[in-house]
DNA sequence: GTAGGGTTAG
């Protein structure tokens, strides 16, 4: 056990008032126009892209444009395109939060010519780079396999006209750590701590990042290295550790852990409660998961919509989805405002009981509360349509998010190829193909195995011709050993 | 966009 002392700010609890609905008057509204935007530019020539979105009657503000991006996200050359576009308009200028945006979606695309050019523009017109640009670039290279790149960018930051400081120094090891590259980040903290003054913060970040990789032990060291170092621990410290224990399954130094923190008088908060409801559960002791559930409300810490998740999600997996839905009407009638998550894994719940008409239902009563279905909405309908044998309802789902307003992602495309092999259907294989070439053209990268697969259920078929167009589009991925390249 | 809790699937 950690031998130091809590040392914690006392907790603030929401009002309840805070969880109300407020009421609206039910009007049947034009889509947002963002919506409109979006298809828009899904529809319209990039050539012609600029002359179309300067006579669409609409002000444009960041905030539009920024709604307009989250819409195309997962169309990155469009979002792109779209960024272009309106950057010739002759009386709108991009925002910083704009560039920060066209930033992120570049890099995502692993298009660093265009990151770099975009940096360059930001800064001609005094807009940045800022440390949440760069925060973008770094997370991007440490996610693309180069996290070298990603502490090289933090190193030159100055070159940029932007500082570094402890701040930004903690962004650089969190994007370390959420890469998995949590040794990288320990060294670095270890080689720039005097020179940034390296906090309880940065320690956090990193014991967080051990704990990510199951390495809890290792967390713990790092933990007492803070602490004989003279920092102090934070609620958050021992929330982290909490978790960590839990993950690894730890369960009994787990509730040992949480019993201490209770000894010691630390004010447990509602993030201490909700990961021992969600550690218990899923390790299948849902009575204790629902005991702690409740001794809480008797603390005076209100759950919250993210505990009551924990708790629904729990009950789904461990218990049964009834009793979840109980807990789901108790959250309503207490007067929470559940959102997509908690939707989400309720139908989810429905779906595996193989209820898939009570799953339906919740999804209309979602739009109902005017939570809309998100692609992780979709991707489970369409997951547990393709379990059940009905490829063609899947299909029908997909076709439904590409009209626009939900476009699908790399999950939606990974499921739905998957379920492309499951009827042994040689139609369904094209179909395969042409799904493959559509997510490379919205910028999104195959695995190696998704190739693969693809490419010899092609060729099983007697589909030469088409396997052999898919062999030129994974050399162009990158994704054929080089001996192989085209 | 300086750290901690809730969505995925073997």
């Amino acid at each position: 056990m950690l031998t130091f002392r809590c040392k914690i700010p006392r907790t603030t609890h929401r009002p309840l008032s805070h969880h109300l609905t407020t009421t609206t008057t039910t009007t049947t509204s034009p889509p947002p126009p963002q919506d409109a935007i979006a298809v828009l530019v899904l529809t319209t020539d990039p050539k012609t892209l600029t002359t179309t979105l300067e006579a669409h009657p609409v002000q444009w503000t960041p905030e539009l444009v920024t709604g307009v991006f989250k819409r195309l996200w997962n169309h990155g050359p469009k979002a792109l395109q779209f960024f272009d576009a309106l950057d010739y308009h002759r009386a709108y200028a991009h925002s910083a939060s704009a560039f920060d945006h066209a930033v992120d979606i570049a890099a995502r695309l692993r298009r660093y010519h265009t990151v770099w050019a975009l940096l360059a523009r930001m800064r001609a017109r005094r807009l940045g780079p800022t440390p949440k640009t760069f925060a973008i670039v770094a997370e991007r290279y440490a996610a693309a396999g180069k996290p070298d790149r990603a502490v090289r960018i933090f190193l030159s930051m100055h070159h940029h006209g932007c500082s570094q400081d402890l701040k930004s120094f903690n962004t650089i090891l969190d994007v370390l750590c959420k890469s998995k590259r949590v040794e990288k980040a320990y060294s670095l903290l270890k080689v720039f701590r005097g020179r940034f003054r390296a906090d309880t913060i940065s320690y956090n970040i990193i014991a967080n990042g051990f704990c990510l990789i199951n390495r809890t032990p290792r967390a713990l060291e790092v933990l007492r290295e803070m602490v004989e170092r003279g920092l102090e621990p934070s609620l958050t410290t021992y929330n982290i550790l909490l978790k960590g224990f839990f993950r690894t399954g730890q369960i009994k130094e787990g509730w040992d852990f949480f019993l201490q923190m209770k000894r010691r008088k630390c004010e447990i908060d509602v993030v201490t409660y909700t990961t021992v409801v969600h550690g218990f559960g899923v390790a299948g002791e849902v009575k204790r998961a629902r005991k702690v559930f409740d001794e809480m409300i008797g603390m005076g810490v209100l759950p919250s919509v993210a505990t009551y998740n924990a708790l629904i999600q729990v009950l789904c997996k461990k218990d049964s989805v009834e009793n979840a839905i109980v807990v789901f009407e108790e959250m309503l009638r207490k007067g929470y405002v559940p959102n997509s998550t908690t939707y989400n894994v309720v139908i989810r719940g429905l779906c595996h009981a193989g209820n898939m008409d009570e799953a339906m239902e919740y999804i209309s009563r979602m739009k109902d509360d005017k939570c809309e279905p998100n692609v992780q909405t979709y991707n489970l309908l369409i997951r547990y349509h393709c379990d059940a044998g009905e490829i063609d309802k899947a299909l029908e789902v997909f076709e439904k998010m590409g009209s626009g307003e939900c476009l699908p992602n790399l999950d939606t495309y990974n499921v739905l190829i998957s379920s492309m092999f499951v009827r042994k259907k040689s139609d369904d294989l094209l179909v395969a193909g042409k799904l493959l070439i559509e997510m490379v053209d919205r910028g999104f990268l195959p695995r190696k195995f998704t190739f693969n697969r693809v490419l010899n259920g092609l060729l099983l078929t007697g589909n030469q011709g088409f396997a052999k167009e898919i062999l030129r589009l994974q050399s162009k991925c990158g994704r054929l050993p080089s001996q192989f390249r085209l």
